[in-house]
DNA sequence: AAACTTAGTGTAAAAAATACACTTTGAAAA
DNA sequence: TTTTCAAAGTGTATTTTTTACACTAAGTTT
């Protein structure tokens, strides 16, 4: 990922990209080892977000999916700008210079990158690992580490958007398997808003929205009695997305 | 602002400020004509953004605001970052090539820039009209023509940030000076909103916060009741910010 | 003093949010 | 086959918020 292409890339700008994925209990990010093993020969533990120079003639949103499908092997999946970061002295720890030196044609040069999340249904990502998958890590966020470069301000950023997202449109529904009970639903909104949510008032207020619909599908394989599973039908949300305007 | 400083700029990086204001009824945004005609010899009425590329040891939030300082003498305004907007063609038409080959040292340059928007009083604008003023507009949002490079599209985005902020937090005070009539917060909050909103519904929804002070102040000169004055009480909102959570 | 213009006010009805606890169902173990 | 276990699934009453709606009050101008 990080070589190939060298020549094309414009030394300035980067992308790097906070993924998110729900294990149905914890939202969680990947991560990457910055020096692989086998690429080089330089002993760097440290985790970063996959990231990358953008090439010459590629938008920003291709260069973010790019990236993520190299990494995951998913071509659709949801994405979001956070925003540019750009602190003039965002490469300027010591391992992240040295890193730099050994990777970047142009180690010196001032890179602006810019942030995306994306939300991944984490069991369409386990069905093709792709090569980077064994030195990549799906970690709890609220337990990651200090990260390279500025990437826990990125993460911070996206954790902030993707609440605040989800607190106006229902993208929940991203980190989902296409069928799911409303009790996983409910496990995604507690984790990710960080609060209690009285369960009978979240099936009540979500089925009446219209755009959850049930299935004839059940969980399987549980001890005890399966939850009924619905799905999200988002023309059904777009219908309803004129908002009413509601103020401070 | 363009020729000066050229050799420190980073030719791939710009900032470009959606500067918002508000009269009283309309929401203005300030766009500058492109050619200022004494600067350069090339006849180009096109309305841009005012932008600049950023300077070698400059954060970007710093770009930004010097960006606007230069061109409103105001130091202190809000400021918010919209994202990077870095399509390949975003530089092709046929104008803009004209001028970037007359302005820019590199002017084939691949180009990212970030958008910010900034919200501004426009009387405290008025204090002190730099040199641009003579090139500069206050229009209204919704009449913007065709403007150069892709600064209608950061300019929808501007509006859209700024409706999504509003829904959320009281920005609108930073648009309006220091003791204002409700009605005149009303008429903002409409405009922005785009919806009617019922005025006795509105002031109770607003003293009830808790952030809106009532002054001793009066409004002067007019033909009939002058309404009471109130201001915004920044700490109070603060306090309160713990939004409870609501979901879709 | 009359006319004009905007400021400023209250109430009732509907909708939404909240708090709260027991029964049902299927699988597993006894 | 019965019992135990674990999570699924359900309703109601109270409070809070939202909405719709029209007249009086207070200055200024004529």
């Amino acid at each position: 990922m990080i070589t190939k292409f060298q020549s094309q890339t414009n030394p300035n700008i980067s992308v790097d990209c906070v993924i998110f994925g729900f294990d149905g209990s914890n939202l969680k990010v990947l991560l990457l080892q910055r020096a692989g093993r086998d690429n080089l020969d330089i002993d760097d533990p440290t985790m970063v977000l996959p990231g990358d120079l953008i090439l010459d003639y590629e938008d920003l949103d291709e260069a973010a999916s790019r990236i993520l499908f190299e990494l995951t092997g998913i071509k659709d999946l949801y994405l979001e700008q956070i925003g540019a970061f750009g602190h003039p002295d965002r490469l300027a720890k010591a391992l992240d210079r040295k890193w730099l030196n050994a990777i970047r044609l142009e180690p010196n040069a001032r890179v602006i990158t810019v942030g995306y999340f994306a939300l991944v249904n984490v069991d369409d990502y386990k069905l093709r690992p792709s090569g980077f998958a064994k030195f990549a890590e799906w970690k709890d966020f609220r337990e990651v580490g200090e990260l390279g470069f500025d990437h826990n301000e990125i993460l911070d950023k996206a954790i902030d958007k993707l609440r605040n997202k989800l607190y106006r449109e229902p993208v929940g529904f991203e980190l989902l398997p296409a069928h799911f009970s409303l009790h996983q639903l409910l496990s995604l909104y507690k984790e990710i808003m960080n609060s209690d949510i009285d369960k009978r008032n979240f099936r009540r207020k979500m089925l009446k929205t219209g755009f959850i619909q049930e299935t004839e599908h059940f969980q399987a394989g549980v001890p005890h009695k399966p939850a009924r599973l619905y799905s999200f039908v988002r023309e059904e949300f777009d219908n309803i997305k004129q908002q009413k305007f509601k103020f401070y």
